[in-house]
DNA sequence: CTGGATCAGTTTTTT
DNA sequence: ACTGATCCAG
């Protein structure tokens, strides 16, 4: 068998690539990979994959589970690469590779007949949940009691949690919610509902993809039929995955034969998600038979200095499986430690930093902006904007989160499945005379009808929403026939809706040109359910999935939060507020693992980098909140995580605006905040 | 009952 | 500043 291909790995890298090869079959026994950041990660498992095609192993009975959907799409192209390449001949393609979610949801969809439930179900995303958490606790009349009972999201997040670690309820709110623990019964009740609620419905939540799939696996039939599909089973970002997932993979690969995962411990990021470090961690002693652990210590990435820097930052760290990345790209400049005044310096500082890299030949692409919390970057954004530096935001506010583009999906969703209250609910009070006691009255004649369709259009409306109304029966019944077919219905849709769109917004053009852009993205599915579906579970960020839009050819600068950033690099990279409040941020410093949780993050960002590191504080914040165009302002200290026993691994500078040359400030006395109306320019 | 208006409380990261 | 809850006039 050739396999000279595998000549552009190290040592390491090719060992995880071959375990097990010489194993019948090509199953060897459970692999764990620890890949340190920079080290190869998702080419070794990619080669992993494409070695195990070119032996022979079947792609399509290969199970690739990852973090994102980009990961998935950028794992899948190298694998098809490789292979490519490599053997010449046509293969198959790999058809399970997708994130835990989008999997569950795959053979929730398909096992659904078996299992109670209906094919047909919808996925609500975080906020749909939260709406109905919200009308269940109201039908309770959990929300008119003298104290003050959690709020929706508030409940949604201890559900969650609850779910995916599989811990009991109590020990959950002990934990993590001290502040609620007093409603444990109530809450109990709530959730009780809520499950019914959703089963009603036909209706998953994100968590509801894993539980359902988890439960599926606990059946000895079941679980024998789904584990007999894959040969093989590949984990990316395993630090990442919570309780839930854990046990799935275990279902899935009783003996961890033929069962790959890949992490770094130093990079758990998610433990808000109730990811547990744990799972990466105890892996190895979790199967009989002995666990294959490969490390991944070279770095390919950063410079050496770079790479000091973030060393001595996580070896502060309390707990980690010990590796020291090493690398052969010397350097003679450490990372940047600069200080500046205020927010509005950082934010200059950058944009000529920026500016400066570009002239000497570092696109913007190649460059990045990181921050711990999405709002972090609005100063930024306006300076990026008053110099013309073209940038695209990730993570932070979803355009899916919008008002016109929820009240579109929930008419596209509610017409899929009409027994979907909170789709429902949200569009029958766009009609006017409709409110929520009418819309409330419609469902329950919805839900009691034989016919649902019938139920709906042979209801009598309130005088004041008697034209709107036939317009709206005419529309539903198009949609639920499949009348005009997917995916033409689509402007159908959007024709309805603009009347309402225009009534309720200034900006109604704007927002029209979102919904051109969503229903440009959906054109691009086969059906409105696969539609449904893969938008809900990868829903697109800003503007930045789709390939449609020409300025995307233009270079841009990256915005992201650090969450968002987590797997990619840059040549030059910029980190926002390194400083006590926003890393640490002030509301993560409860425990000591969130305060672990958040030196990794400032690792995870500062490991981005490959030439060019710069991490700016601003002594002085200005405080929001205050009335009027107040002038108060907080005083900000270094970041914990860089103590003076590490600051030698920085090159530390103090920048003002007055040394950048050119620009004459003008000096007046007042100081008004004129960002938020500058944005507001925008909304 | 609806829909506008006023008031109070809250603010990270995301599949 | 923004959302959600509550109040009140038609």
């Amino acid at each position: 068998m050739d396999s000279g291909y595998l000549s552009a790995l190290n040592e390491q890298q090719r060992e995880a690539v071959r375990h097990g090869e010489t194993a019948e079959g090509l199953l060897g026994h459970a692999l764990l990979i620890i890949a340190g950041a920079g080290s190869g990660k998702t080419n070794t498992l990619a080669y992993r994959v494409a070695h195990l095609i070119v032996q022979g192993g079947d792609p399509r009975r290969m199970l690739l589970l990852t973090f994102s959907r980009r990961a998935s799409v950028e794992m899948t192209r190298r694998v098809e690469h490789i292979v490519g390449s490599t053997s010449g001949t046509e293969v198959a393609r790999l058809s399970w590779a997708g994130t835990f979610h989008a999997i569950g949801a795959r053979l929730l969809r398909e096992y659904a007949p078996h299992i109670g439930l209906d094919p047909n179900f919808s996925i609500h995303d975080r906020e749909d949940a939260a709406d109905l958490m919200n009308l269940v606790r109201h039908e309770l009349n959990l929300s008119t009691k003298e104290a003050r009972f959690p709020r929706k999201e508030t409940c949604l997040s201890i559900y969650s949690r609850v779910i995916n670690t599989e811990a009991p309820l109590e020990e959950v709110l002990e934990e993590v919610f001290p502040w609620c623990r007093d409603w444990a019964a109530e809450l109990r009740e709530l959730f009780s509902a809520y499950v019914e609620a959703k089963q009603r419905q036909a209706i998953l939540d994100y968590d509801d993809l894993l539980l359902y799939w988890a439960r599926m696996m606990s059946v000895p039939d079941l679980a024998a039929n789904v584990a007999a599909r894959f040969d093989h089973v590949l984990v990316d970002e395993y630090q990442d995955t919570n309780h839930l997932q854990a046990s799935i993979l275990v279902a899935l690969k009783p003996d961890g034969r033929g069962l790959t995962v890949v992490g770094d411990d130093a990079q758990a990021i998610y433990s808000f998600r109730a990811a547990t470090i744990r799972n990466i961690l105890d892996f190895p002693a979790q199967f009989d038979a002995p666990v294959k652990v490969v490390t991944l210590d070279r770095n390919y990435r950063s410079t050496q200095p770079i790479l000091e820097a973030s060393n001595a930052v996580i070896g502060l760290a309390k707990e980690r499986f010990t590796k020291n990345l090493w690398t052969d790209r010397p350097s003679d400049q450490r990372p940047w430690l600069v200080t500046v005044n205020d927010e509005i310096a950082q934010a200059k500082y950058i944009a000529t930093q920026i500016l400066e890299n570009r002239e000497a030949g570092i696109g913007l692409r190649s460059q990045a902006v990181l921050f711990r919390a999405s709002h972090h970057s609005s100063i930024l954004e306006v300076e990026l904007t008053r110099r013309n530096i073209p940038y695209v935001k990730f993570g932070g506010l979803k355009f899916l989160d919008t008002a016109h583009v929820k009240d579109l999906l929930s008419l596209l969703r509610w017409s899929e499945n009409l027994k979907d209250r909170v789709s429902g609910f949200r569009i029958l009070q766009l009609l006017p005379g409709i409110g929520p006691k009418t819309a409330g009255t419609i469902l329950d004649r919805i839900s009691q009808a034989l016919s649902p369709l019938e139920g709906l259009s042979s209801f009598a409306p309130p005088k004041a929403a008697k034209i709107a109304w036939l317009d709206f029966i005419e529309l539903m019944q198009r949609l639920r026939g499949n009348l005009t077919g997917w995916p033409s219905e689509l402007d159908a849709v959007r024709e309805w809706y603009r009347p309402y769109l225009e009534q309720r917004w200034e900006d109604a053009h704007i927002r029209d040109a979102d919904l051109a852009q969503l229903l440009q993205i959906a054109h691009g599915f086969p059906s409105r359910e696969r539609f449904l579906t893969e938008v809900t579970l990868d829903p697109p960020d800003a503007a930045s999935d789709q390939s449609g839009p020409p300025f995307l050819d233009e270079d841009y600068l990256i915005l992201s939060t650090i969450h968002s950033a987590k797997g990619q690099e840059w040549r030059s990279v910029f980190v926002l507020n390194t400083v006590d409040g926003c890393i640490p941020s002030d509301l993560g410093v409860g425990s000591e693992a969130d305060i672990e949780e958040e030196r990794r993050l400032l690792y995870v960002a500062m490991t981005r980098a490959k030439d060019d590191l710069h991490l700016t504080m601003p002594y002085r914040f200005h405080v929001h909140n205050q009335v009027g165009s107040g002038d108060r302002h907080v005083t900000a200290t270094r970041t914990r995580f860089i103590p003076s026993s590490i600051l030698s691994k920085f090159e530390q500078r103090v920048w003002s605006e007055e040394r950048a040359a050119a620009v004459t400030a003008p000096t007046v006395a007042g100081k008004v905040d004129l960002t938020a109306s500058v944005r507001q320019m925008w909304k």
